[in-house]
DNA sequence: ATATTGTGAGTGAACAGTCACTCACTTAAA
DNA sequence: TTTAAGTGAGTGACTGTTCACTCACAATAT
């Protein structure tokens, strides 16, 4: 028998994997458990179901990320530092766990819905950014929301061309022109 | 009974809306008889199954915006008014048909996969325009993926904030600075 | 030291429900 | 009359979930 945490952790890398490469709906129990070597009742005996599995992998890792990206940008002071530290992290969190940031992206569609407004949400905290910048007179003032929708997608959508392969440097090496761009469309 | 084009058409737009707020997977074809008034049976007299319906709809549409950028891209010289077409191009499309833009945003996901590189792609259009651009030296040179990236992440994750209701501008009101957005990305 | 009992992770066949799809049939247009 | 669209109960495959059971191990009693 193994450590029941090893199990739980086996279980949700497993199902990250098979939710990432054939959807969640795609993916069955069954399947989870063949993968992980396991038999289907013992998934139950770490998850209440299958819906649970996917949101609890979906909003532990959302509001942990969201709470990283916070903390790293309370660590700087002008929003040209925040940015760039925060697009730094962006890119060493896909580098290190590609698996794990594809699921975010790609179960956002389904699992944003359950997303309470009180939840930590890194969306809210590059608009946060962006927003006390405008204020302070240190950008432009404009919609923060467009603004964190643009700098959003610079680096999101950078990540999706790598999720398909149509990329194949590290995030982590397109760093500095991720940054650059996102203060461009920032600063005005 | 109803001219056969007509009620083809009826499926597709009603499939269309269902597939775009509870997923491909999470509708069913029983969902879709039901919401557009016909029985399950008549849906196979226009489409041979689900899966084929889902991709009919995609790849028409894809193939059919990616061919109005092209087309509309041509109309124009320089980097600079070939990419603010497109933009203005894209913020038209959302507004006009969100559903359909949203299901072109949502499904790629899924059907991305079945894209062989000979359909015309929209991805494709704006690598190439920025690519020659970069050969012509009327854009600094670099990657031309990442670049379409950054573009296409501009204006598709302000029109993802407007699909989950997080903007509510119309994106044709958005397009010059989007545009402007995308030249100071592109034009370094 | 040895025997007994309790624990709970692991198991997988069974279950009830749902799904995409079929087909014998009806309806109505040509 | 012929043709084709429209119908919806029926079908079999597959789904998430359950539950009676096993068994390695730990705690307790002898």
């Amino acid at each position: 028998m193994r450590p029941k945490d090893q199990t739980k952790e086996l279980i949700a890398r497993t199902a990250l994997g098979l939710f990432v490469d054939q959807g969640i709906d795609g993916t069955t129990i069954r399947d989870i458990a063949a993968a992980a070597g396991i038999a289907e009742g013992t998934l139950y005996r770490h998850y209440p179901g299958k819906d649970a599995l996917a949101w609890d992998l979906f909003s532990k890792n959302y509001t942990a990320f969201a709470g990283e990206l916070h903390r790293i940008q309370a660590g700087h002071v002008t929003v040209r530092a925040k940015l760039e530290a925060m697009v730094r992290q962006c890119c060493t969190f896909f580098d290190q766990d590609p698996l794990l940031f594809s699921y975010l992206l790609l179960a956002q569609h389904g699992q944003l819905q359950k997303v309470t407004p009180e939840m930590a949400n890194p969306v809210e905290v590059v608009r946060e950014v962006l927003a006390a910048g405008m204020d302070r007179g240190e950008i432009p003032a404009g919609d923060p929301d467009v603004a964190a929708a643009m700098v959003l997608g610079i680096v999101l959508q950078v990540a999706t061309f790598k999720i398909y392969r149509r990329l194949t440097q590290s995030l982590t090496s397109l760093a500095e022109v991720l940054v650059a761009a996102c203060w461009r469309v920032a600063a005005g």
